[in-house]
DNA sequence: AACCCAATTCAAACCGCTTTGAATTTTCGG
DNA sequence: CCGAAAATTCAAAGCGGTTTGAATTGGGTT
């Protein structure tokens, strides 16, 4: 069905060195060597065997990825379209995507291991915490990696890409004080993640720029998922001093929110205005002429792309020094923000 | 650092073949040959070349996923629950996922491609669709695989693992029916795929036993998206003659239907019910003492554990026969039905 | 002590590719 | 036409495991 290198050497009667050598380009072959060679080895259904080339040149032509099982860190759909996007870009440069999913206690174990057995030429880091011993490790065994987000603010020593979380979050919320409002609330991710300790930042610049006193009891930090907007809007409208708006970490609690607010019978942008932070989750758009929500956008996906071409960058080009990318958000007026009620 | 077999080997005094038995667990070798070599293993912090045992034994240890790029068939957050699920079994066992996200018109090379090359010992088929040619292909090639659905009601010559769609669907629009419902509207997802195709028969099945006239105009079949959700909800509730209760055959349409309902200033589960199919998708937890929506539940991140389960035993055991699961839906109650409003 | 059979251990071949260092062939100026 | 330099090609040695077939060791008999 198919052959191998040395069969096809020897259908050709050429040694299996220079066969190797017009496969792979190498210049020391002619021209007339070299055509022969990829005409047989079209003709034969010549593909060399992964594994042995792994074994003979160490290289893997291989992308890990670890995530961690009770995933309170990358919420799920989040994290699949980052994936979509990386696996595409890996799949065009002819790379191969391995994931591993493993229990929290393991995780650095798999990272040593995907490493130490040469499965892999570079690493993804998804989702960095405060003080993240991943890259220390990754550093320390010389492994090419990107972050997607960045750990300390003033860390270069890294390539990352990330949002510029902070001052997106300090525009939204100037948004909102624009459009005079005094009271809002805050359903930030959870703060062990460096993204929403930026994002509190932004928000926290804002008000003080506008003479605001920030009130915690407006402010939460939990999983972004959709029940958790559900459930804080629900309290926040019964508050005895509510928000008039309330700035989310994600389209999923901003959902919840929504959700909240409509059973209230109150209507968006009017009674109360929302604004969230909008990944481009595929089949959650927020789209259309008039977009549902009032969001800080920027395409994770298309930050899936971009990671994985840095990271390709940085596995074929091990000597280059670490590059950044800090994207700025685009700031979409929908229909979820209006100026506040007058009592 | 660390070691690799010969260097073991040496260290030990003893023949390659003996301590790879040794660790591998032949039966031939003395117990107190094989103690020494673990010991040894240990102390140098021996691990196996994975490349180099891949090459000799022609097992890759490895499943693969393939995914087509433009996924209008398998919604993002279903899949990566799906992958969750199957992910951990893999690595409780010892394999690692391989996961090729590739445009659609390169799907079957790349099964074929990853099987050719031997890069997988299985792999995992999502989303059958009605006459789905990947899965000759993988007879053809003689590569374990487990279908997650499947294509043909009748076939059972390969595994796979799928929910009884058509029972679930009939056993909702009874409970409408027997709630008084004669007016029930499918949002139904694409019948391309045949767990939809199954579904609309279930419904359909329900409306015949209790003598009621489908009508085409309240049925739908698209991407199972929230914005889906919300646009045709909103037409059907424009309808000449609304219908008095919606089938969704997602919790992400049921989400944007929901909106509508509550945006038209309308009570769900009073004014129209509502019922959904619920994967139980990990963030958008449709649960609490009474849950947002009357749903048929069944967790598709176990569905992953189990077809992850089903496709290593093929593996491992390749001469038994295919098996297949059907499983049955919960039917839980939440608050999103109730009778109709009498007119 | 000699012998046989079973239990262990071993040297070497093999998996399929890359790469080193040497050998062979071409090319070309004189 | 010759010899040296340049251009090609090649045999063999890895990469790090597994596995075959033979060799060695050990225990039990006579």
């Amino acid at each position: 069905m198919s052959v191998n290198l040395k069969q096809l050497a020897e259908a050709l009667g050429i040694s299996q060195t220079t066969v190797s050598r017009a496969l792979n380009g190498f210049p020391e072959v002619s021209e007339k060597t070299r055509r022969k060679v990829l005409d047989m080895a079209q003709q034969l259904n010549y593909s060399p065997s992964p594994h042995a080339k792994k074994l003979a040149t160490g290289k893997s032509k291989t992308i890990g990825h670890v995530v961690p099982q009770s995933d309170h860190m990358m919420i799920n759909p989040l994290f699949s379209d980052f994936i979509a996007g990386a696996g595409e870009t890996y799949s065009e440069a002819g790379y191969d995507m391995l994931m591993s999913i493993v229990p929290r206690d393991q995780e650095e174990n798999t990272y040593y291991k995907l490493i130490a057995s040469k499965r892999v030429d570079g690493m993804m880091v998804h989702a960095p915490l405060v003080n993240d011993t991943r890259i220390a490790l990754l550093q320390k065994l010389n492994m090419p990696f990107v972050v997607h987000g960045r750990s300390a603010d003033d860390d270069d020593s890294y390539t990352w890409l990330d949002v510029n979380n902070r001052r997106s979050f300090e525009r939204a919320t100037r948004l909102l004080i624009d459009l005079g409002h005094r009271r809002i609330g805050l359903l930030n991710g959870l703060e062990s993640m460096t993204f929403a300790q930026r994002r509190r930042m932004g928000y926290l610049d804002a008000l003080e720029d506008a003479r605001i006193d920030a009130d915690p009891g407006i402010m939460f930090s939990e999983d972004m998922m959709e029940p958790y907007g559900y459930r804080r809007m629900h309290e926040l409208l019964k508050h005895k001093n509510p928000p008039t708006a309330v700035l989310c970490s994600s389209i999923l609690p901003a959902m919840g929110a929504l959700r909240a607010v409509q059973e209230a019978g109150l209507e968006p942008g009017r009674d109360v205005s929302l604004v969230t932070h909008d990944d481009m989750l595929s089949f959650l758009s927020n789209s259309g002429d008039i977009p549902m929500f009032t969001a800080l956008r920027s395409s994770i996906k298309a930050a899936g792309e971009r990671c994985a071409e840095m990271l390709i960058e940085a596995i074929e080009n091990p000597q280059r020094d670490p590059t950044h990318e800090l994207w700025e958000t685009e700031l979409v007026l929908g229909s979820s923000t209006g100026p506040p009620q007058r009592p």
